[in-house]
DNA sequence: TAAGATAGTTGCACAGTACCACTAAGAGGT
DNA sequence: ACCTCTTAGTGGTACTGTGCAACTATCTTA
């Protein structure tokens, strides 16, 4: 308990060092449902959580990643193609027990991709292990390899929590989308229904649309379509939607 | 490129693994000024940034800790002495550049500490290179060692932030205070005057603070003394203190 | 007794949401 | 042509919490 600067002892750097992973919890919304990107492990029994559902990651790679973030982006280009998601930092998670390789550490981060560019997860290599699932609760129905599940959850959690007061899920949707679509995305993600009026005053009030010369037809009234004045940053509000506590 | 799920190649245990770190930006309050806690690193030339100041922090030791959090209370307790402060997880940096000695990957907190529990570092065996340094804007006026100065600053926008939405600056009183010195506090963080009214109207219609039978005497009226109702839990508010977009 | 200082309250204006009712504009059926 | 259904979009009142400012309360010191 002495070494109070244990960077300053050069023989440290000999010590074991811990695993380092990435792991992107990647959200879409397909038919007014959130669902989740996973990946299934291989059946390879050295291997751990064989065949388990996992989240899209792995081992940070010295030679390749210049940072966290371009590893996470890496991941998540293989898997869907999309450079630029909206990607936040989540947190991360290590301890010597969730991963019987050793000691491991790995940094989570959440991404929210347009429903209009991932359909299906891309072909490729071993796409076919790669899989849309809705999300129930605060997971997805099943277990999950590692603590994948406590990580999904966390991101459940974060996104709700500031789905109240950001402009987040616009960031789920297509390009162009009319204020009603805006507000199922809410909805969908907060799991309650919004007040008409006060949604679209808030949202108009804020600098986060602009209308598009174009309406959307249908077996009604066309609505107006708008677009984001920006594809990466988030509007925060000034309140939380509703009063809970 | 082809290699979508790196966890099934066993091979990869052997590539280079990052060297993992925990920092932790460890704030209090004296006299009404924001103070962060620095340690001064030794000057050993064969170490990188010898004699700049720098945040508590360390290489993870994976037969001491038992995960990241665990590192990170190692950290504080062996420089405050403190045990159970509000600690919260701000993000991780990690980059091939940030440590001259490779690849690095850091796990950064942030704890508030109570003013009356620290009023200078901890007496032992490094003692005297720990120091509280005044906050002044997004730093405390000198550079510091790795990429310390960055992770201070993000872990003032945090703090800042928050601030306006819940009590932390709670964690920075002692056990027994008034909300004056509550407001106090407030304002000290957020740089700027609140309203007596509103604030008292805010904090005592939450359940944030219980008074206790007790008032704090001096040249002028005597005021209540509250305690925190939890003294780890912040409470979040509905609203932010001034609407400013 | 007055002055000074901080504690704590009260009243009014204003902003934004909740709630709810209303109008607007299309498709499709009769 | 008309009615109905559906979703788009607007308007009006009530309520809540903050901004602002003035007011009262209670202590010490001179």
């Amino acid at each position: 308990m002495a070494d109070l600067t244990p960077r300053n002892r050069t023989h440290r750097l000999a010590f074991e060092r811990p695993l380092v992973t990435v792991d992107v919890v990647i959200f879409a919304m397909h038919d007014a449902r959130l669902r989740v990107l996973l990946v299934k492990r291989g059946y390879d029994a050295a291997e751990p959580f064989p065949g388990r559902w996992a989240l899209p990651g792995g081992f940070v790679d010295v030679d390749k990643d210049a940072d966290l973030e371009a590893c996470a982006l890496r991941k998540l280009r293989e898997k869907t193609g999309i450079a630029t998601p909206y990607l936040e930092q989540l947190g991360s998670w290590g301890d010597s027990r969730r991963d019987p390789r050793g000691w491991s550490a790995t940094h989570a981060y959440f991404a929210l991709v347009p429903s209009d560019e991932v359909d299906a997860p891309r072909s490729g290599a071993n796409a076919a292990a790669a899989a849309w699932h809705d999300v129930v609760g605060s997971g997805v129905g099943e277990p999950l390899a590692f603590d994948h599940a406590q990580i999904l959850d966390a991101a459940l959690e974060r996104l709700r929590a500031k789905v109240e007061y950001t402009s987040l899920p616009a960031f789920l949707l297509p390009k162009e989308f009319t204020l009603g679509e805006l507000q199922k995305a809410y909805e969908t993600v907060l799991g309650r229904p919004l007040e008409k009026s006060a949604f679209r005053t808030r949202i108009l009030a804020t600098d986060l649309v602009a209308p598009v010369p174009k309406v959307r037809g249908g077996p009604n009234r066309p609505a107006q379509l708008y677009r984001l004045k920006s594809r990466r940053t988030p509007v925060f509000f000034q309140r939380t939607f509703k009063p809970a506590g």
